[in-house]
DNA sequence: TTGACAACCGAACGGATGGTCTCTAAACTA
DNA sequence: TAGTTTAGAGACCATCCGTTCGGTTGTCAA
């Protein structure tokens, strides 16, 4: 694949930057002003091989005909996850029920990376409260981004209920016999070693987002 | 509020429905005909009618200048952010430049919650490589979100240059007369000490992201 | 009956816009 | 060295497109 020119970068740059500030695409002249480019008949031709790359779409004698692709396919959709509750040491996890699905409350939706969410369902996000979860890498006032499964596949990272010890944890957890090792994801630390019984997998972790002020 | 008309309805429909479908907003002779009105004139009066009641937004004397406006007034917003590079232990940190910045690849670029970005320019973000950053808990794998700053108020998460030890790291300052105290995120770790003209601040970590698989 | 008004229609004006043609100049190639 | 390709410049044109203007129709109240 060949490489762009200093110039179709800038073109394919303001053209992005357009959409996102007016929601319509520019004039082919809006492109040449913009980037100071002394002719329309060169960012014809500079779009000619933008579209041919894959980065672009025309439509033909069409103003403003034009349509940003990513090359990969994808329209960049935002996903959108709900944030319905705070997950700490002591406190059981709230597992997702009909009724928090609903509530919407804009102030408790979050938006992550689209390729976080993936093809999954049943995706929902949780504060994380306190320090104590450290050894998965998350601090006080993270969040982490759950997909609801009672399952968990080995070497998974899980939200998982400790019954006797009446805690919520993070951890990669490994089945191995009738015991389960809880393995924190700083792999300095040491892992929790507890039989089957005693776990509780509430959710599979999927991602974390960490917003410093 | 006035209801709309069977026929304004059906003409923000179409709207919405041409640019789901191309990318860009129709031409008022595009819903003439989409609509079966007999005239321009009256596509124009319908408009001009939407936009008073704050449907669309439209600009003058610009073709399919019309932008379709939620009537909650928010926008879903995606903040999208180039990721520029990687940030390793023993790695200069990748400055942005006018060059980075336009490149666009679109496999390099990574949505954030908006409220990441907030009203901030100049964000990008760094891949972390290794895990010797595991102090300010991150991990091989995540991606951090950075604002392009070479100051650094005291208190705030920085990626800082370390010249002596020509090393990378993230933590939080506090300059403390000539020397400057560097403190892990995970607070049960050692600060460093170090004078100032050591210290280069590369960037403002402004939050940091994790996916897993 | 009249007037006001909203909705609509048809045509035309003029600027905006995309496409194309010709010409240059530099870089590359045989 | 001559031919080819790539990148760009400037001018021109047909069409696209938003706007405007004059006119029509239907409704409703005075």
């Amino acid at each position: 694949m060949k490489e762009l020119s200093a110039r179709q970068r800038r073109i394919i740059g303001f053209i992005g930057e357009f959409i996102g500030d007016r929601d319509y695409p520019p004039s082919i002249r809006q492109i040449q002003e913009a980037c100071k480019i002394s002719s329309t008949s060169v960012v014809d031709y500079n779009l000619r091989i933008l579209e041919k790359l894959g980065y672009i779409r025309r439509d033909r004698e069409v103003s403003r005909a034009i349509e940003l692709l990513q090359p990969g396919g994808r329209r960049p959709r935002v996903a959108t996850v709900p944030i319905i509750g705070t997950i700490a040491a002591g406190q059981p996890i709230p597992v997702p029920t009909a009724d928090t699905w609903q509530s919407l409350d804009p102030d408790e939706m979050l938006e992550v990376p689209p390729d976080m969410v993936a093809g999954r369902e049943n995706v929902y996000a949780l504060r994380v409260k306190g320090n104590s979860m450290i050894d998965a890498l998350v601090n006080d006032g993270d969040v982490v981004v759950m997909e609801s499964t009672s399952a968990g596949q080995n070497g998974e990272m899980v939200a998982a209920w400790l019954k006797r010890e009446q805690e919520a944890t993070l951890k990669r957890i490994y089945r191995e016999g009738s015991t389960v090792r809880l393995q924190p994801a700083n792999e300095t630390m040491q892992p929790i070693l507890t039989d089957a019984d005693n776990v509780e997998v509430q959710g599979r972790v999927i991602g974390a987002i960490r917003e410093l002020s």
